[in-house]
DNA sequence: AAAATTTACTAAACACCGTTTAGTAATTAA
DNA sequence: TTAATTACTAAACGGTGTTTAGTAAATTTT
């Protein structure tokens, strides 16, 4: 049926004109403010049609927060190659701070919002997140097997090293590290992440 | 003059009433969901009757900031009689843990919310925050007089040090550790912190 | 004591918001 | 050609933060 293709076709390319309107207006004004009224003006289609693509404004969330778990699982991957599973894990440290400051609306959608947790079907959104945790798990007990981190828990120590970068991440994104020079701010939270990096190595 | 001082007293007084039954509802409906109009209906009086003690909503939530961080310097307080630095540098991160948890709103205004940040008259609020955030400096620095963490920048440590329990925190409120078993996350951040806290006794 | 002024307060409006409903116009199927 | 489906939207609903214009009472001045 030629017809019903080319109307599946169109059917798709909204959704995905809406996912991408929202993306920009999202990154450019935040989520909040960035309304289904603007969306709508911005694909030139009124604001009840993106109620018929997605159920609410949070499902516009989970859905670019599953895009951006594919876009992190690839700097991420990025990492592979790197041999010595100490030497990758602090390049996965770096990494993981350089796509948080490249992303910020991302890694807000991924690790920081209530919102798009509220929903069901966030199982599938978490997926590229999943694969993504699997290699910090992973390296952490390669780490081990190379003789680090002797006598811990992997599981308990992956989450301590996701934290700590986690936690860099987020203070320097939501702004609150005031108490610093301005200008140096950005040079300390490196040397922060160097400081626990070479803690790391002696463990 | 007694009417004016009386006058000032219940402007006080009315002014308290509103910063109460604010916090009262943000904490029961969070930030976004709990209204001015709520909040008018609370205390009795009209919306209106708000803006004549607040410039805007989110003056409210630095005011509100401003006490968090007087509960929060206490909790920080309660761990300066431990003589040993390192020792009293572990009770630190199980005090801002546990402070994390008992005020999860307050946490929020302090450490993870943009709305308060985009204020003026942010110094006020964040005095005892910085008193606290020197007790953890002074900490990291006795440590280092007292022969751990050697070759390190005590600033860049410190910052380190927070942003790994800031870490752990936030991942919990946020709902982040999904990947875990739902029963044992409580049980894996306290964990993490042990394993955190050993790798550090190391260095 | 009366008039003038200041204070404390609010009703109503403004311009938004997310979302739903009811209906229309065009396309497709019978 | 008619019936049914599809794609879409105008308008409304009930909310939001905030401002404006005005009132009634308390206070000060005359």
């Amino acid at each position: 049926m030629g017809i019903a293709d080319r109307k599946e076709r169109e059917k798709k390319e909204l959704r995905e004109k809406i996912i991408l309107a929202a993306s920009e207006l999202f990154l450019e004004h935040g989520l909040e403010k960035a309304s289904i009224r603007m969306i709508a003006d911005k694909i030139e289609y009124s604001p009840a049609t993106i109620y018929l693509h997605f159920k609410d404004k949070s499902e516009l969330f989970y859905v670019i927060m599953e895009r951006a778990f594919h876009k992190f699982f690839e700097y991420f991957s990025s990492v592979q190659h790197i041999k010595d599973p100490m030497e990758r894990l602090k390049v996965l440290g770096t990494v993981y701070l350089k796509f948080a400051v490249d992303n910020p609306l991302y890694y807000d959608l991924m690790f920081v919002l209530r919102k798009p947790m509220e929903n069901q079907h966030t199982d599938k959104s978490f997926e590229a997140g999943e694969r993504s945790h699997a290699i910090l798990t992973k390296t952490v007990e390669e780490c081990m097997s190379h003789g680090h981190f002797q006598g811990h828990d992997p599981m308990a120590l992956s989450l301590a090293i996701w934290s700590a970068v986690h936690g860099l991440a987020t203070l320097r994104l939501r702004n609150r590290l005031m108490m610093y020079p301005e200008d140096r701010q950005d040079e300390l939270v490196e040397q922060a992440l160097y400081a626990f990096n070479t803690i790391m190595e002696q463990a």
